[in-house]
DNA sequence: CAAACTACGTCAGCTTTATTGACTCACTTT
DNA sequence: AAAGTGAGTCAATAAAGCTGACGTAGTTTG
């Protein structure tokens, strides 16, 4: 149980620096409307929510992967390759953000454990076209389902209308190309019920 | 009293649990409404905004962080602190989720470089409660100033509905006891706002 | 009061996940 | 034929985490 601000506490002036940017005026009297006046304990709040959810999400696959002497980068691996059957290594690595070095670690274990599938590209015969494997299909799936009960419990608690918020801005904290990435998967059925 | 789980939620029903699961005969015509039958896409596509907007939020503070010789775990360490001055090595520990040693090789270097500063206990003098340095507060609001931006562009996109709703999903996918943290920073003044 | 417990720090050794830079090989493009 | 690209690999290194064990000061309790 955490008793900060139990004894002695030293907290400086609190609620210091309120109005953050701008008082910004907000004649506008849309429902919920009066959210939007963003003060920096509500960005701040923001950054822990991040903290705490991707590390209680993430967390959420971590037994299983220990069982296996797996790791978190082998489950990322796992999730883009069966997201994305048949990309290439450079691909994937501009998903992942992450040095081609670390990524053939990651991708050498996958498929000396026969998760990982490798095929030749035909356009371009250097291409090494990445697939899962059964195997590797029936791992990405018991992860998978471990996090969707998180996801679920939490979508359904929080209803469709918050579903749909969750979506907007966690787009608009990630990078464009981020965004131009899942508009390819989330195409023209997702997008047009969006609109 | 913090709301616990799903019992007791003050919250307005909304949309909350619609046809989920089920192939929704959604009658509805709201907006948003329909996006909420779950099928194994919609799951997966929030993996995918996880992934996502955690890279690219943290990343956004990692240039300063580098020219200091920082990571991500001092940059970790500094938030929460900032956030809770006078916490306690062993709350903080608690709220990281990771080894005492892990903690002491930052709080190290954050010492060592001026950012951090220990003051024993008062109540117990076995405590060595933890806070930044003015040298501190002016890092950790650098780095959270690079933050701010991308929520503060995400927010004014997304609108106020689609924030309230951010947070409620994110509160859900984390562990309740992360709740009960967040309920301690986030006590009644914003809790009524959002009723 | 003495014993037991707690908060913190630290030593030693280890793993995972990432990094950079340089190089080869096979293939494609110009 | 030359230049460029996709992929793999080598070597060396770093950041950030881990476990287990132990010491010391301080608190709580039988």
């Amino acid at each position: 149980m955490p008793d900060q601000k139990g004894s002695a506490d030293p907290r400086p002036p609190a609620a210091s620096s309120i109005g953050l940017l701008e008082p910004q005026k907000d004649a506008r009297p849309a429902a919920g409307a009066n959210l939007l006046f963003l003060r920096e304990e509500e960005i701040r709040l923001a950054q822990d929510l991040l903290f705490f959810a991707y590390r209680d999400f993430t967390n959420a696959a971590d037994v299983i992967l220990e069982e296996l002497g797996l790791g978190r980068a082998h489950h990322r691996a796992l999730h883009f390759i069966g997201r994305n059957p048949g990309i290439t290594v450079s691909d994937l690595l501009a998903i992942l953000r992450i040095t081609k070095q670390s990524l053939a670690r990651v991708l050498t274990v996958l498929m000396e454990e026969g998760y990982v599938a490798q095929t030749q590209g035909r356009a371009d015969r250097r291409q090494r076209l990445l697939t899962l494997t059964q195997t590797g299909q029936a791992l990405e799936r018991r992860l998978f389902e471990r996090q969707r009960e998180r996801l679920l419990g939490a979508y359904r608690e929080a209803g469709g209308v918050a579903v749909d918020g969750f979506r907007r801005v966690m787009r608009g904290i990630m990078d464009e190309s981020a965004r131009d990435y899942l508009d390819q998967h989330d195409p023209a059925e997702t997008r047009a019920r969006r609109a």
